[in-house]
DNA sequence: GTCTATATTGTGATAGAC
DNA sequence: GTCTATCACAATATAGAC
């Protein structure tokens, strides 16, 4: 059995990962990583050195995971529509099976921004290239004008912030039950597909 | 000239807002609130005892400014299309002045989504009446068949998300060009109401 | 009300035994 | 590699003079 990474390296990790997730880089404590990997705390600094590059690590972790979803449905051959259903579709489910995903990017992206530059240019995102797609899809007249930026905007907006704003949206209409929540969460997979075909297409 | 509060306590208030909002409870220091305000360390304490409660006043303020803009909307009598446009329109409006808001309660409501309880309730917020209001259109035909609650999702959604993002976004699409960001923002305001639109009516 | 000085606690980080 | 003990400093909070 050959490990890769040691196992209280692992175990760090994920504890890390739970841990900032749930509360960020400031709101975090290192002894209650520690806790939740069931490990001695001058561990987390034998494996990691510094908070902050534990934090860099779970940072990377997250942002790798979500952020190039996007990219490879729009590098595939088949229709518009069929892949704004995809994306929406493969987005939703993996937003569902991490919830606090979504809100630990938003507000670390705000705080750092810098943290960005070099992840999204060594992950090679090219945005350009889905922007020129959808002017061609216009200009073939399948779709109704509409500003390319505003309509990747439309898409991420409707997966994404519904769960940033989770704990706001379960009280207002569910009172605070959250099997309700995800259940609409579920539905949305469907409804949120749609309700953007109705209003792009030509 | 009578003064309602002392101008201290403004003065205060003003930076408090300016540091909390932009940095949240954990990441703010109570030293970089004084400097903003120009004030002693300690006047933050003789004013408002303690971080928590200092912390507690920005947070009523954001959300009592945020959250109760849709009701009065929903409560005139115009037509759904046009409540919507209303809607959009003032909201965006707002966001473009506030850019750092979202962000700020929606990290806040996720870290400590008790604050929400006291607040939503001495609001008097009920999205019932939205609800059913919603609902009685698509009775009488004027809407496509949609769960109330998705529909309202996706209007706050694709208003308030993009300010949420901007970081990432001003970057993928403006090399980080904040004017350029803005103006897209501004043209969302006719965009989003069209996109909506176009996607519910009957 | 406003300041300086200080107390008190929390927290990231390190030293050193095993 | 893992632990215990401890350091160093940062940050909230308070005491007390003016």
């Amino acid at each position: 059995m050959t490990q890769i990474q040691s196992d209280t390296e692992t175990k760090i990790l994920d504890a890390a990962k739970k841990i900032f997730i749930q509360k960020g880089l400031e709101g975090a404590r290192m002894q209650e990583i520690a806790d939740e990997a069931k490990i001695n705390k001058s561990l987390l600094h034998y494996y990691f050195r510094s908070k902050e590059r534990l934090f860099s690590a779970v940072f990377k972790f997250a942002i790798s995971r979500f952020i190039p979803k996007i990219e490879r449905v729009f590098d595939s051959k088949i229709a518009i529509s069929a892949k704004i259903e995809l994306i929406v579709e493969q987005y939703i489910s993996l937003l569902l099976k991490n919830q606090f995903v979504p809100i630990f990017i938003l507000h670390e992206i705000n705080r750092h921004p810098d943290r960005l530059v070099e992840l999204m240019t060594s992950a090679g995102i090219k945005p350009k290239l889905i922007v020129s797609q959808i002017d061609e899809e216009i200009k073939k007249g399948n779709l109704k004008p509409i500003s390319a930026q505003n309509l990747i905007l439309n898409v991420i907006s409707l997966c994404v912030f519904p769960f940033a704003a989770r704990p706001l949206m379960q009280r207002l209409f569910f009172e605070n039950n959250r099997k309700a929540f995800n259940d609409l969460m579920a539905s949305r997979k469907k409804e949120v597909s749609e309700f953007i075909i109705r209003a792009i297409k030509a």
